[in-house]
DNA sequence: TCCTGGCACTCGACTGTAACGAGTGCCAGT
DNA sequence: ACTGGCACTCGTTACAGTCGAGTGCCAGGA
């Protein structure tokens, strides 16, 4: 249990050779690399006790050592300073995110930009329903039976949705709607409507008591529950980096598991209050993510959290890098979104 | 030059077999599978015929054949008739696409779906702003200073942007440009805009004329400029089967062609009316796509093309399935947009 | 008690050799 | 014009042997 502070250096010694040089790496090449102030025999041992914490292993005997899972966490935990960014990155940051004239575009840019600055695969949530507030719902006729259902969300998302009508519907009558609905919803959270979006329907005037109806459903539906999250994606190239090392072979299930957006959002979609999350290996709950690890962080104007970004890479990826470059994203993104 | 009836059905064997199996075919298997009524010393000579003019190639001496892109293209042109759809799939493709509620719906939907029939990686254009009509413009006030614009496209598309004003407007106001703007816009396909936004701009009232010449910059630079095309993309992780055969061991150029929106629109986005279009291989002006075919095609309501669809993957991939697979799809999403 | 040098051992990576077999090209015969 | 036969090519597989990085253990020394 007595991990002193040598074995400890040497735990950081291995996972910092291992994750640059990608190769298992042994009690000699550590010394050469390392100020241990130690022999080869002595730094052996203490692998040796380190290997029977589950802290790293030998992929096969008269092999070096590699970190396992454990190994990063205690990595993660104890053993790393978050790197401060290079102004060259932060530079770039600016650069990257000065310009964007929509909420898409910040998001496009940041996701990419995330992608550019770690080499690793970027997911940045949209912000989420959930936290926004109502900013104005427009009701744009189509046909006579067809409105357009526009909401705007104070974080600058859009959302719209067609609501097919029970019958014909005056234009005066699309003016009433537009005042009623706006009256009750505009500067409301969303996650507050539902019992709001029902009182409307009890108070509408008879005659509009029917179009209501159903345009509440869809509110309901649409804003609330269906699809409320949206997510964007870039980098999946970068998953190739390290031929094949990583992943043990095949890209498959990590293409597959990138997919799926419900698997992304719990993966990057912020919980706590602010913290950056760090999940290694196996602590995320998708065996097709056993090999990867993800480090996230929420992010929103000031000091509220309108939803989550971050990397998803191979176990083996620099940690105190990415957290510091997430973070960096995290907190320009969030002043960007201040400014409207 | 002589490429007989028999010559061309041992290329096609060869090309059946070689999309099945994904081995380099023989003689000896060939004369076993196909009815070909002749000994493999024929078929031998036969091949090396074909060698000769380019259509097939050893991979290396005392090798089975592979089909090259000139075979394939031969293949496609002349020797296979378009495969058509079984009951499961047409029933899937309906079950499929029924129910949605949205243009986002659709388009996701659809790119599932093609992936999903064709295990290949599909690619889903939205309908072009370029080729739709303004169905309507909102504007609405975000602050003092500030307007969300949003455009309606008669193909269910909604474009927003944030407009800043150069000084305050009072709701009147934004009420008259609104008037304004739709009764010049409605109804205008975007390609023709930019005269009747320059119009707008000139006849506009003269207390509106400042704040209708950022709109008109706005409208000009988001509307008809700017990335006014939008893609959709599903089913990367079908690139994985084949094992790393395909595309000669790295997914790496395919990705990273996948993450740019501009070679995804040169190589699905419509050009003629609307011919079902097969690049094969080096056909198309990409390096990094070299390894690989897209199938493509043009859908939209009715007689009109709106959009392209289309999958990408391996040379070696089952084109008379992959083409009837697009087409149909692109008919019932074609049908699915005329009912809106 | 802790560190060190030494030593035997393990085992994957690499090399060379040999046997195998799928597939070819060519040719003589029908 | 097709076919059977035959020699040849060459990648694949299996096996043996060598090499060397890396280990575990131990006895000796600070």
């Amino acid at each position: 249990m007595g991990l002193d502070d040598r074995k400890l250096a040497v735990l950081r010694a291995i996972v910092e050779d291992y994750v640059s040089t990608q190769e298992p790496v042994g009690s000699k090449a550590l010394v050469e690399r390392h100020q241990l102030g130690v022999s080869p025999a002595t730094v052996r041992n203490d692998m040796a006790v380190l290997e029977e914490e589950g802290y790293i292993r030998q992929p096969h005997t008269s092999a070096g050592r590699v970190p396992t899972d454990r190994g990063y966490r205690l990595f993660v935990d104890r053993l790393s300073r978050v790197k401060p960014l290079s102004p060259a990155e932060r530079r770039a940051i600016e650069r990257f995110l000065v310009g964007a004239v929509d909420l898409d575009d910040v998001v496009h840019r940041t996701v990419r930009l995330l992608a550019q600055l770690t080499r690793q695969v970027a997911v940045v949530q949209y912000p989420s329903l959930a936290r926004s507030s109502v900013r104005h719902l427009e009701l744009v006729p189509i046909s006579t039976t067809r409105l357009m259902l526009v909401m705007i969300a104070d974080t600058g998302r859009v959302e719209q949705r067609l609501v097919e009508l029970p019958g014909p519907v005056p234009a005066d009558d699309v003016t009433d709607l537009r005042r009623l609905v706006n009256e009750k919803l505009a500067g409301a959270r969303l996650s507050d409507t539902p019992p709001l979006v029902q009182a409307l329907v009890e108070e509408a005037p008879p005659e509009l008591r029917p179009t209501m109806t159903t345009l509440a459903t869809v509110l309901l539906e649409t804003l609330v529950e269906r699809h409320e999250e949206r997510i964007a994606l870039a980098g999946t190239a970068n998953l190739t980096r390290g031929g094949l090392l990583d992943f043990q072979g095949s890209l498959r299930p990590i293409l597959e598991a990138l997919e799926e957006e419900v698997v992304l959002l719990k993966l990057i979609g912020e919980t706590e209050p602010s913290t950056t999350r760090v999940l290694i290996g196996d602590e995320n709950e998708f065996d097709n993510l056993r090999a990867a690890s993800v480090v996230s962080t929420g992010y929103g104007p000031g000091a509220t959290i309108v939803g989550g970004l971050g990397v998803l890479g191979p176990t083996r990826m620099d940690y105190p890098g990415n957290i510091a470059t997430v973070r960096a994203v995290a907190r320009y993104v969030g002043e960007l979104l201040a400014q409207n």
